[in-house]
DNA sequence: TGCTAGACTGTAGAAAATCTACTATCAAAA
DNA sequence: TTTTGATAGTAGATTTTCTACAGTCTAGCA
């Protein structure tokens, strides 16, 4: 008896439509690496099932019954959409997710954007900048560059970018005809800008609090700096430009090395996946500092 | 490294449309009556095919990926056709075709057909009635009635209905007031209505050749018959209502067994019929004719 | 903070399905 | 009549698939 509930078995379905297509059974196991009587097999393994003669059998090759003509052309059909299904996701564009921080983003990875474009032309690119930490696996997300510290969970695997170490920096207008370097004390009355996480005070060495503008992002303190309101502790990395065209000075010699440090990470996965791998040979190319390692 | 032209393995696929639309891998497995770990294995086998993550793994259950959502909707599709041929191959009205010679038909079984078919209500019969024997496969017959004598080839089942036992007769309005029975001279005297093959001469027991009219068709020599054109060699199955009517008479009591006999004949098959069966035995039930065994 | 329940992964061995390699048949064509 | 090209059938080998079970993870709860 059959089970009008259950699909046919696979296997069988596809043999059967081979076969119906060639309508010759060596044919039809030529095409799927098979012998002739696996196919004969399963020809009737499906009729078998189906209770429903399919072929006809004559001395020189096979014809559908008429029942099996009907079935045929439906079963051609289901399986076109599983190629063309299937072709689509070969020939999907890969894409790869970068998920990094606004200021990051902004400061190193736009600015060289076109050219890991270039370096990998049939990678569709994926940004998400965050300030809060994206997660992996809701957003997708291939690699991640994160401001953390060792140890990291060992489903994640890490390259380290950059050590963060941070210099205090003025506009030049800011700074006048003071001369440099500058003292704490003298520094403490220039107007501080603040990013959200509070270095001034480890870099200053108090615990007081301290006045000053507060930017929710590093890079809006640093447009400020620029801008001559105030003195920012900006990450060396994020500030390469500015030093080199003097937009931004160091006020004086004392740097700030957090704990944390830039990683590249990524989780581990069984599959292969050689777009992430080539963007992230990039970034280890493109994104580490020798000059703070 | 996968192969765009090889659809991929169809278990994995029927595991992997079950566990996208339950997205819970052990609602999938209850559904195709297996373990759990046959379909997380099943669709990392998938995956590792395709090389795309289709699937998010979460700690309460998973998710599709953007390309898994995409790639199920199709794969979706296909199997729901698979499903609905599948279900109407089992819904269509199971039919049977019988062939038969067209005196046979119009003489024995159209008669009686609306009885077989309230016999057999589901079933839509098919009558194929030729001169020329018709072809099992060709035009796909179920049972034929055939004039034939054994030994049948063995790849036929064969059930006899009846021997042919023909006798002579006319319309009483052509005997007129001439005694019953008539010799063979004087039946010699009177017009003979021939069948295309040609019993007169074995009945008569002579080798010349015989004057009369020849028909192509049993019928319509016993039309002949009936409108008193001559007399006519019939098998008494087929003329048993002109006998009881009245409408022909036996000009007298000699009869003509062939050695050939009509006998239910269908294709051995390992596909269980019962539709077939079930007419087979209502031949056998309704067209054996006790009275000519 | 620790526990529990529910969900997935991974793996070895068992079970089942599938394939191969033949041999047997068949009928059209030579 | 023989040859040829096709399918059927079958036993045993091979491959796939499944089960069973231990491991890992995390949300929710106490």
């Amino acid at each position: 008896m059959s089970h009008p509930h259950t699909l046919p078995p696979m296997n069988a379905l596809r043999a059967f439509e081979a076969a119906g297509r060639h309508l010759n059974f060596r044919r039809a196991a030529d095409e799927l690496f098979v012998t002739q009587g696996a196919v004969a097999q399963q020809v009737r393994l499906l009729e078998e099932h189906l209770n429903v003669a399919l072929f006809i059998r004559h001395a020189k090759g096979v014809t559908l019954t008429h029942r099996g003509k009907t079935y045929h052309t439906e079963i051609t059909h289901a399986f076109e959409t599983i190629k063309n299904a299937t072709t689509a996701l070969y020939n999907a564009p890969k894409t790869v997710t970068i998920s990094t921080s606004p200021t990051f983003a902004s400061k190193l990875l736009l600015p060289r954007l076109p050219h890991l474009i270039a370096a990998v032309p049939d990678i569709e690119l994926r940004t998400i900048a965050t300030e809060t930490i994206a997660d992996f696996d809701r957003d997708e997300v291939d690699i991640a560059i994160r401001f953390t510290k060792p140890p990291l969970p060992t489903h994640l695997e890490s390259a380290k970018l950059f050590t963060q170490v941070s210099l205090p920096v003025a506009s030049p207008t800011l700074i006048g005809n003071q001369s440099l370097p500058l003292s704490l004390a003298q520094l403490q009355t220039l107007p501080l800008l603040h990013e959200s996480h509070n270095h001034w005070s480890d870099f200053l060495g108090v615990t007081h609090a301290l006045s000053g503008i507060v930017f929710n992002q590093m890079t809006l303190a640093l447009d400020a700096a620029v801008a001559g309101q105030g003195v920012a502790l900006a990450p060396k990395a994020f500030i390469k430009k500015e030093l080199q065209t003097g937009l931004l000075i160091p006020v004086n010699d004392k740097t700030l090395t957090l704990e944390s440090s830039y990683y590249l990470v990524r989780k581990r996965t069984a599959l292969p996946r050689p777009s992430v791998d080539a963007v992230w040979q990039w970034c280890l190319d493109h994104l580490v500092d020798e000059e703070t390692p």
